[in-house]
DNA sequence: ATATCATAGTAAAGTTACTTTACTATTTTT
DNA sequence: AAAAATAGTAAAGTAACTTTACTATGATAT
C-alpha cells in the first residue's frame, strides 16, 4: 500500500491554479448575472468570445476566431446567433467577396457599454476588499505573469 | 448611430476577469502537459474535479460531487471512468449499503504525488518570474478576494 | 412496526460549447 | 490560365456536463 505524504492533503488549500480558476469563475458568474439584470439576458459567457474580440469598426470572422483561439466554424456559428439576437450585424466585406464583416449593432454597443460598467463595478468591489494599492498590484502581477510565461 | 467611448476599446486590455481566465487556462494547460509527460496521459482536466476532491481515506460520490459543485450523476460517471483507468477503487460503504466509497489506488496516489510535484514546479517558475515576496502576495491577495467575496 | 420521507446512486436523454472533416466561392500566386 | 491559398459554410462528432426519472436503502414519525 502506497503511503501518502501529509502535504498532499494540504495541497488543495493554497494551489495557485485553483485560486485562478475560482477567481475566474466567480468573476464570470457575477458579471453575467449583472448583465442579465441589465436586460441582456440572452447572452451567455460563450458569446463573450465574439463580443470581446470584435473591433468597433467591424472584424472578419476568421480574425475574431483567431483572436479568441477557436475555429472559424465555431465563430461563424456564434456570429449567426448574435446576429439573430440583434447584437451584431453581418455584411459582406466590400474588399473581399468571400468574407463578411461582423460589427456591433446599436443594441450590441449598449451591451458592450453595460459590460464596461459592470467591469468597473466589480473592480470597485475588489478595490474595496483589497485596497486600491493591493488591487492594482494584483492586476500588475497577473499581467507580468502572463506576459513573461511562454 | 450609437457612439462608442474610447475607453471601451481599452477595456479588453486590463480586465481583471480576463486576466484570471488566462492565468487559469495557462496554469491548467501547463499542469496537464507535465502530467501527461510523467506518464499519466489518460487523465483530463475534467478528471481533476474528482481527484482534487477525494480524501485519502476515501469519499462518497455525493460528497465529492458536492465539493466539486456538480451533480452526483456526473461524478458517478467520472468515478467509473477513473476506476476503469485504474486510478480509483469503488467499494460499498460498510456503514451505508446505498453508498460507495471512492478511494485512490496506488496508481492514483502516484498520479496525485506527480500532480503535487508539478504544482511545486509551476509555483517555482512563478516565483522566479515575480520574486518570492510578490508570488506570496499574489496568492494572498487571491485568497483574500475569494474569502471575502460572497 | 410500519408507513413515509429522505438520501445514495444509476440510467438515459438532452444541452452547450465546442472540433473535425469535407465542401464551395473567391482571391492570390505562379 | 492554372494552382494554391483563404473566407466561410454544412454536417456530424465529441466532451463535459444537466435534467428527468428511476431503484435501493436508511431515517423518522406515528
Amino acid at each position: 500500500m502506497k503511503e501518502c505524504p501529509k502535504s498532499l492533503i494540504e495541497m488543495r488549500e493554497k494551489n495557485i491554479g485553483r485560486l485562478f480558476h475560482q477567481a475566474a469563475r466567480i468573476y464570470s458568474e457575477k458579471a453575467l448575472v449583472l448583465l442579465h439584470e441589465k436586460g441582456f439576458n440572452d447572452i451567455t459567457l460563450y458569446h463573450t468570445a465574439l463580443i470581446s474580440n470584435l473591433d468597433i469598426e467591424g472584424t472578419q470572422i476568421t480574425l475574431i476566431a483567431e483572436r479568441a483561439g477557436m475555429t472559424k466554424q465555431a465563430m461563424g456559428q456564434l456570429a449567426n446567433e448574435l446576429e439573430s439576437k440583434g447584437y451584431v450585424s453581418k455584411s459582406r466585406d466590400p474588399e473581399d467577396k468571400r468574407a463578411y464583416k461582423i460589427a456591433f449593432t446599436d443594441k450590441g454597443k449598449e451591451a458592450l457599454e453595460a459590460a464596461y460598467h459592470i467591469k468597473l463595478m466589480i473592480e470597485d468591489e475588489y478595490t474595496q476588499i483589497l485596497g486600491k494599492t493591493n488591487f492594482l498590484q494584483l492586476r500588475q502581477l497577473l499581467n507580468t505573469l502572463l506576459h513573461s510565461s511562454p
